[in-house]
DNA sequence: AAATCACTTGGCTATTTGGCCAAATGACCG
DNA sequence: CGGTCATTTGGCCAAATAGCCAAGTGATTT
């Protein structure tokens, strides 16, 4: 593997190590409805302010959300809407588990 | 969030992890234009054998791909093609990161 | 049966990740 | 200005991940 396609794949494998947390695509999800701002997505999750906060900056960092400082709350919305369609194709692969499990076990 | 709301976010993350790592990545976009044995990717990927049969047992944990023996070798083929639109998508966020980046230089 | 591929598994270490707490920053209210 | 709310950052620790080597399994050859 040449290095022009390595860097390819980090590059592209770096994008979905952001999606790869139940935490950030429970967000990712929330942000497809509409944007929300961090002490929402807390409320909703649950978890320290500052655990949230920072799966929001790894979304950022990765391209896939974008922020706006709005007084004193900053407001999180998704970019790529395309994400989206990774919960279909996902859905598939689980189901289709699934479906081999029982085949197993029947 | 629920038990079952939490659970469900937990399924899909195991799937999207199992494709979060650039050796994964390309195994799976080789995967995806014809099966290959575990020597083929080793010789591919350029790793030990042991990592690359480490990284082919998560995908197929996750559902991902499936595999078959045939004499001593190993066969291993995707079992989700749909996967394949992640990368359209992935690219997508590279690129409009890339623009913003961009706009900050220029 | 011994040697040899093809692959998987176990063990070990180094690195990364995820979580909380505490402290720092910034906006807004009184 | 002092206090409070919203958020980010740093520090710390526990757990998960990725890699290699070595050992084990199974099929094939001699």
């Amino acid at each position: 593997m040449d290095k022009k396609t390595q860097a390819l794949f980090e590059a592209r494998a770096k994008v979905i190590k952001a999606m790869a947390h139940p935490t950030r695509l429970f967000m990712v999800d929330q942000l497809s409805r509409r944007e929300h701002c961090v002490c929402e997505l807390t409320d909703m999750i649950g978890a320290d302010t500052s655990t949230v906060s920072k799966h929001l900056s790894i979304l950022k960092n990765a391209g896939i959300v974008s922020m706006e400082k709005r007084g004193s709350q900053v407001f999180y919305q998704l970019r790529v809407p395309c994400i989206l369609n990774f919960f279909g194709c996902v859905e598939g692969v689980l189901k289709s588990s699934a479906r081999d499990q029982m085949q197993l076990v029947k």
